[in-house]
DNA sequence: AGATAAACTGAACGGGCGTTCATATCCAAG
DNA sequence: CTTGGATATGAACGCCCGTTCAGTTTATCT
C-alpha cells in the first residue's frame, strides 16, 4: 500500500510538527525516535522525510518558530509609555504567552544543547533579542528614577527566570487563574526592581 | 588483558560517577551512552556494571546524592532568628551552593523526566522538602509582618526559580564575584516579598 | 608460593536508531 | 481517460545501544 485515501501534505506536515513538539517536550529530543513521531501521526518513518530533511531540522524549526512568534507577539504588545507601565505589560505578556504554549516553551529551554552549533547560535541570538527588550525597559526605568537595580542585565535574567518558572507549576483549572497569577508576579517583579523602603 | 595495573574499586567508582555527571550535564542522559562514560574513565563498558546495576541507577543516585547534600547543607546553615535574616541566609546559601556544583544542579533540573516513576517520586519529595524550608520562612515573615505575599507557595517557587537562574549565566572569573551576585539577588528577593512602598 | 577474590576485558546478544530508496498508490490536470 | 507528480510504504543500510558473561589478569592473604 501507499498513500492512503484522503491524505494530503498540508495536513500531514502540521501533524508531524505537532507530534514532534508533544513528544520532544514529554520525553526529550534525544529520547524520541523518528518512528515514534511517525506512529503518532499514523504514518511510516520514511514519510517524515517528505516534510523535514532530518530530525535536527524538526527540532530547530520548532524552536525557531517559537522564538519568532514570541518576538513578534511582544513587539505587537509593547507600547511607549512610563517604564513601570511597560514593565507591567511585559510581565503579563510573558506569563500569558508562555502559559499558552507550555510544550514549545519547555523545548526552547531544555533542548538548546541538542542544537547543532549553527542552529544554536541562531536561536540563542533570538533569545538575546527578547532579553534586550526587557533590559531596555529596565534602563528606561532607571533613567526615570523608578527602577533601582545595580545591573540591568542581571535584573533582566532574574525577572525572566522568575516569570518563566510559572510554567513548571501552573495547571489550567487549578486554584488560581492565569490573571491572578500575573497579578501576584507583577507585584513581586515591581518590588524586586524598584527602590526599597 | 584485564585489570590493568594499580586500578582499584575505590578509585574507579568515583571516577565513573564523576564522568557520568559531567556527560549527563553536558549532553543529557538519553544522549550519553554507557560506552562514552566508560571511555571517559578509561575502561570498557562492561566494567561499569561492577559499580552500578544499570544506567538508570547512575542517574538516580547522582540526583539522590545531590538532593541529600542540598538538604543537609541547608539544615546545617539555617538558624533561628527573624524571618528576613533567615531569608537572607537562604538566598546566599542557595546561590553559593548551586554555583559550586553546576553539573549536579543542571541534572537535577533537566533530567527529572528521565527518572523511572519510583525514582521520580523519591527525588521529587526531596525537592518539596527543600521548598518547604523556604516556605516556612516566608510564613514566619508574614506572621512577623515583614513579608507580604498573597501566596507563600507561589512566592517560594518564584524565589527559587529566580535564584537558580543564576546558574544559567554565572561564570567564575567573570565581571562579578559570587558574593556580589548574592548581594544583588538578596536585594531583589527582599523587594519581591516585602511590602511595597 | 599458592589460592582466592576482585577488577576488568572483549565479544556477543537482541534490538532500536536515523536515513535512503525502489515501488505502489492516489489525486488532479489536460 | 490518460498521465504525471505528489504522497506514502516497507524493506533495507550500517551503526550504536544497554546489558551479559566467560575468561584473563592482578592484588592480597595465608
Amino acid at each position: 500500500m501507499a498513500r492512503t485515501q484522503g491524505s494530503h501534505s498540508d495536513i500531514t506536515g502540521p501533524r508531524i510538527r505537532a507530534a514532534a513538539e508533544r513528544l520532544f517536550a514529554r520525553h526529550g529530543y534525544a529520547a524520541v525516535s523518528m518512528r515514534q513521531i511517525a506512529s503518532e501521526v499514523g504514518v511510516q518513518a520514511g514519510a517524515l522525510y517528505n516534510y523535514t530533511p532530518d530530525k535536527q531540522s524538526l527540532l530547530s524549526d520548532l524552536m525557531q518558530g517559537h522564538m519568532d512568534d514570541l518576538l513578534a507577539a511582544w513587539r505587537a504588545a509593547d507600547r511607549p509609555g512610563p517604564a513601570l507601565e511597560r514593565l507591567e505589560r511585559f510581565t503579563r505578556f510573558h506569563i500569558a504567552f508562555h502559559l499558552e504554549r507550555p510544550d514549545a516553551v519547555f523545548i526552547a529551554y531544555m533542548e538548546l544543547r541538542n542544537l547543532e552549533p549553527e542552529n544554536f547560535r541562531r536561536i540563542e541570538a533570538l533569545r538575546r533579542d527578547y532579553e534586550d527588550g526587557l533590559e531596555a525597559i529596565l534602563r528606561q526605568g532607571r533613567d526615570e528614577g523608578d527602577v533601582s537595580v545595580p545591573d540591568t542585565k542581571i535584573a533582566t535574567l532574574a525577572v525572566i527566570a522568575m516569570l518563566t518558572g510559572v510554567n513548571t507549576w501552573y495547571r489550567a483549572g487549578g486554584r488560581l487563574s492565569a490573571t491572578e497569577v500575573a497579578d501576584i508576579y507583577w507585584n513581586m517583579v515591581r518590588g524586586a526592581v524598584t527602590l526599597p523602603r
